[in-house]
DNA sequence: TATTGTTATACTCTATAACTATA
DNA sequence: TATAGTTATAGAGTATAACAATA
């Protein structure tokens, strides 16, 4: 943590508006986003350090429910993760028998990624841990800001403008 | 930029809800916000770019608009960033004189901060620059959810429960 | 020849420790 | 002795390149 890029630009302009030519009325968006996020993964890493998960891990665990994936690499591209960086926590949770990785019978190069069922245990009940963490902070808002938030962040989050892939270089041959 | 942890878990149990002892209703809240962040940041680089400011630059101007600050251990604290990461950057900011940075006449360890004119105006059109992008984003929102994003964004930001400084080491004497 | 998974290497970013100059 | 600023070093995290197996 405390990698705090973002910072404080939020307090910007927060109640003084300058109204022609002056600061902007809002703070920009990355600067309460960014911030917010990285609060909230600190706040995290003591309930994934108690069910022994580190945050890809979990990440793993919570993606490999939802769409059954049979290569690492297309599990790689979906968490927007390097392929090689994956391997090592495949390899922490299939030795903790949290997840399967069997060859593919059909093509003896790919591994079908499937979870077990205390797989499924340990995700549910480290969900559920992290969500009641949330859910005190959550409850600082009026209900009606707090659904029009976790609307809003929905909207923005699956945005085409913003799943775009890493366009820069790497479009290199090879 | 693709530094992509917590990515998937924000279309899990988007739609589909499991009523009792199933899946959460709602994707993880750091699920939708950090992937979120990411993205404004990557949108937000090649503005930086074109503007010949890193985003820890950035953030200096944008801070020491608000309020002057008299060393460079605060500007450090203030944006969480450690104090002999900020030198570089502000070395490059005086040397393009964008800041001013003047040793204390009352306590010459002191280097005094300030913005000079040409970095007020850097700052002010990059900003724009980048809250024109965002406004793209933002466009997609009902007026209304637009309006209770920007506010629960702030609330949750300067919660005391996120402000917390890192507790865990560094409380060692020396 | 291309692709899956893997290993080894290099690079970027960040924090820690050590030093100076002032107080 | 303590603090502001600086420099040098080491560590964590990440990506890139090279490799073996299979198609």
């Amino acid at each position: 943590m405390s990698t705090g890029i973002f910072v404080t630009m939020a307090e910007n302009a927060a109640d003084k508006d300058t109204p022609s030519g002056g600061r902007p009325p809002r703070p920009d968006l990355a600067a309460m986003v960014v911030p917010l996020g990285r609060a909230l993964m600190a706040a995290e890493q003591p309930v994934l350090d108690a069910h022994g998960l580190t945050m890809w891990a979990y990440t793993v665990l919570l993606h490999l429910d939802e769409t059954p994936i049979r290569t690492q690499a297309a599990l790689a591209e979906a968490i927007r993760a390097d392929k090689t960086r994956i391997i090592a926590v495949l390899d922490d949770l299939e030795r903790r028998e949290l997840i399967r990785r069997q060859p593919d019978p059909e093509d003896r190069r790919v591994r079908l990624l499937s979870l077990t069922a205390e797989g499924r245990r340990l995700r549910d009940t480290t969900q559920a841990a992290i969500q009641k963490g949330e859910e005190r902070l959550l409850a600082q808002l009026p209900p009606a800001d707090r659904a029009a938030l976790l609307r809003a962040l929905h909207t923005l989050y699956t945005s085409p403008e913003l799943t775009a892939r890493k366009p820069g270089r790497g479009s290199s041959r090879t």
